[in-house]
RNA sequence: GCCCCCGUCGUCUAGUUGGCCUAGGACGCCACCCUUUCAAGGUGGAAAUCGCGGGUUCGAAUCCCGCCGGGGGCACCA
């Protein structure tokens, strides 16, 4: 039996990465086992679509690698890849319809003319008194004859499933074992809405039966509708497929991730500079371990080792830190020439066209000092300006300078002399001629160096001075240096 | 309120059938080294009486029972 698996997100927004999780661990289930991964779009509920969702699930899953075999086709999501689709429940309406009118037959479901508002109104007074809301079944062992009498009020029905009143229902879950309910807690659910669509419970199983689905990998949320799930499964005569419920995925509250926790979407941990690879890793050692110390974990040797049996029970709070981190190894792991080309997009944002000759030369600079991409624009805004640079004077003159405006003012007026007509415009050159200026100015080098280092980048932390000064190149370093001399002459003479 | 799930350093986790665990690794934190700043890197450290209480056993984080705590579900949402 070769496993087939699937995602079945609702376009309802951007994917987040709790949901993509989800995806991911499904995606290696597939990748480990040569089986199937399946992209179904579960849109049966018309209020809550959301256009561009789809698009949008698309780009998140193949930014993170995460391809499907069978599912729409990502070039026009209006078409099918695979030969068990449509993959968009809207366009299954008939399959559900049938499950129910089986349903209907075999006296397993039945209609229900309650109007919602007797139904909130009943909720409402179960929770008043402190009582499980269920379905109290009013219309459960209608007669005939009301039956006629309602449908001919013009009433739409839903069509409620028959749920025993006695007896336990239980699975198997490969992650927490055996699972049992008692089936009185449980009421008669809605399978058919009134708008003829499917509710969750009904359309995801016929279509994971219809697609031939063998495992279902998905968020422990679902645990506690599966006993409806197999219910289901027995009352249409069908296997249900092996069940792992994952553990989720919690922000800093400890309450399950939501876009209420912030920047939780994937296309926003792009767009603040997290590398796919990165986010990947990460992800996959939420909830999942290869062995008690590597951390660092590529997308191959994730595939290879990726089991059920290592997934822990115990959901995980999403770590920023420590993403973060993970992401500036991934980034010193890039060469020059393609941490240029990731950088780029989030310089140019920022400040337009950049040289990208220029910007690989720059790059070696900053890439063990960034942890995000767009870090970068911070790092190594500097490169780019050719305004005269804007920064506090308390920041240049530092706590050595304080008071002494007018000795800094020399101190860089010697760096110039020294500096201005070498022949070579380089880091050695530059510190050969800059070093020996301290101690005949009477200055710690280090001092020394931060003065200039200020006044060429504007910044008290930056990347190492006489790099910074070769890639920045003679004119722009003379010009920032001239200018700081400027400066600390005009409040000096005050 | 009812049902279900979960419970090892602040966080992510190792701990497969009880002994090699005086509980290992990682992020973060602290210190030192390197050093022109900031990083990166290196070394070391603090940090978990394995939720609590009882058992079983020569021996339990690992088995049993009870309790507590946290989370999730209980829609014509998925």
């Amino acid at each position: 039996m070769t496993v087939r698996v699937r995602f079945p997100p609702s376009p309802t927004g951007e994917l987040h990465v709790g949901n993509i999780r989800t995806a991911l661990f499904n995606w290696l289930f597939a990748r480990h086992h040569g089986g199937t991964f399946i992209l179904r779009i579960e849109d049966t509920d018309q209020t809550r679509n959301v256009p561009g969702a789809i698009e949008s699930i698309m780009e998140s899953l193949l930014w993170l690698g995460l391809d499907w075999d069978e599912g729409p086709d990502p070039d026009d999501p209006s078409r099918d890849v695979g030969e068990y689709g449509p993959y968009v429940q809207s366009r299954r309406l008939d399959h559900y319809r049938r499950a129910t009118i089986d349903l209907l037959q075999a006296d397993r479901a039945y209609l229900c003319f309650c109007s919602p508002e007797r139904l909130e109104e009943l909720r409402k007074d179960q929770q008043r008194r402190k009582q499980p809301p269920k379905y109290d079944r009013r219309c459960r062992d209608l007669a005939d004859g009301q039956r006629k009498e309602l449908d001919a009020r013009g009433i739409t029905p839903v069509v409620r499933f028959k749920t025993p009143m006695a007896g336990e229902t239980s699975f198997h879950d490969l992650i927490r074992g055996d699972v049992v309910f008692e089936n009185e807690t449980l009421d008669d659910f809605v399978v058919l809405k009134s708008d003829g669509y499917p509710v969750y419970h009904l359309a995801h199983l016929v279509d994971d039966h219809l697609m031939k689905v063998t495992h279902v990998l998905r968020g422990d949320e679902l645990l506690s509708s599966t006993p409806r799930h197999i219910l289901l499964h027995e009352a249409l005569g069908w296997e249900p497929p092996a069940l792992a419920h994952l553990p989720m995925i919690l922000g800093p509250d400890k309450a399950k991730l939501s876009k209420r926790h912030g920047d939780t979407s994937v296309l926003e941990f792009r767009e603040r500079g997290f590398m796919p690879e990165a986010l990947l890793n990460f992800l996959g050692l939420l909830g999942w371990s290869l062995d008690d110390r590597t951390e660092i974990i590529d997308r191959d040797t994730f595939i290879k080792h990726f089991t059920i049996d290592r997934i822990v029970k115990n959901p995980a709070m999403f770590n920023f830190e420590k993403l973060s981190w993970m992401n500036g190894i991934y980034i010193r792991g890039l060469s020059y020439e393609d941490l240029a080309d990731h950088v780029r997009p989030f310089l140019e944002r920022e400040i337009g066209p950049v040289d990208r000759d220029y910007l690989v030369r720059i790059v070696p600079l900053i890439q063990e000092r960034i942890k995000l991409m767009s870090e970068a624009v911070e790092m190594a805004g500097f490169f780019f300006l050719d305004d005269d640079l804007d920064y506090p004077l308390a920041d240049l003159l530092g706590r050595r300078f304080a008071d002494a405006p007018a000795e800094a003012a020399g101190a860089l007026e010697a760096v110039l002399s020294a500096v201005r007509d070498l022949a070579r415009w380089d880091a050695a050159t530059l510190e050969e001629a800059v070093r020996p200026l301290a101690d005949g100015l009477g200055l710690k080098s280090g001092d020394l160096f931060g003065l200039i280092r200020v006044a060429i980048t504007g910044r008290t932390a930056a990347p190492p001075l006489f790099q910074t000064m070769a890639v920045l190149g003679r004119e722009r370093t003379v010009g920032r240096i001239e200018h700081a001399v400027a400066r600390l002459q005009s409040t000096s003479a005050k």
